[in-house]
DNA sequence: CAACCTATGGTTAGGAT
DNA sequence: GATCCTAACCATAGGTT
């Protein structure tokens, strides 16, 4: 039952990659819920992964406090969950709204991506002979140089 | 130096609160990357809190090895970063990018939690009394529940 | 393959500076 | 307040059922 430091790299194994995943997925989740509540904020996590066709989405919506207060409110029976059918205007408002959500999703999250890659390059400094579509991936190089920077500063403590 | 069982509760000090935020935030963080790399998923997280202005998101972006392919395979010098200024293409850019950013983040973060909600009730079993509004804000009393129902699994088990 | 088990490494609360 | 420290708690790799 030792185990050893792990190695922070792909998991090549299918069955070991997929366990780890899920495990680690929950913990994740865990450590965001603790978050939203012992500091009070929203967070929300995206996970694209291959075991599930759809991206993954876990939220702390807005506007929590009045809303509960509001519900709590109601009376008892009312709180209860009732049928809405694909006919009704709720069940036709989110059809269409998952739709509309899948263009935007993407678009947005190229957006968010963009603004946050020039952030992290140092103010106006940016590049110039890459396209847009490589200043998206720019991220991931950059957390991997911190992450080396890191792991250097580690080794000369030690 | 002794650390008390964490109290999972809103955290009342100002300056308690905001440095377990930081250190939980790093924390998490550091899981977000350490399961990207090791299951090569894509993952995201927002988080909304009262310390920064905007919402803070951490990216993995799309599309990952083949960009690191290329960026490889290009010659040293043009890997280097360069400048740009908010004159240049990519400048302007990405300043009309930042401005469409911040609408439409908010319309696909509101169409991803009804989604989400709408997905968490039951296939087609939806709300009828309660207004679009009041379905946002759902999510978090599901979550609650469910914390809940695992507190008391957990407490039978002692 | 999922569920459970535990030794170990990792995270972090509380304190010192 | 930020940063460093370390004891203690917690997540989880690897193993078993």
């Amino acid at each position: 039952m030792a185990r050893k430091k792990v190695n922070l790299a792909y998991i090549t194994n299918d069955s070991v990659r997929k366990a780890t995943f899920k495990k680690r997925k929950r913990g994740l989740l865990k450590k965001m819920r603790e978050l939203s509540t012992l500091c009070s904020i929203q967070t929300c996590a995206i996970i694209y992964s291959p075991y599930h066709p759809e991206p993954e989405v876990w939220p702390s919506p807005l506007g929590v406090r009045s809303v509960i207060a509001r519900f709590k409110s109601m009376p008892e029976a009312e709180q209860s969950i009732k049928m809405v059918n694909q006919e009704s205007f709720l069940g036709q408002r989110i059809t269409k709204a998952k739709d509309q959500l899948k263009k935007q999703q993407r678009e947005s999250r190229e957006l968010e991506m963009t603004q946050v890659m020039y952030k992290s390059l140092v103010g106006d400094q940016g590049l110039q002979n890459l396209g847009v579509e490589d200043l998206n991936d720019l991220g991931w190089l950059i957390e991997k140089t911190i992450e080396e920077i890191d792991e250097r500063i580690k080794s000369l403590r030690e």
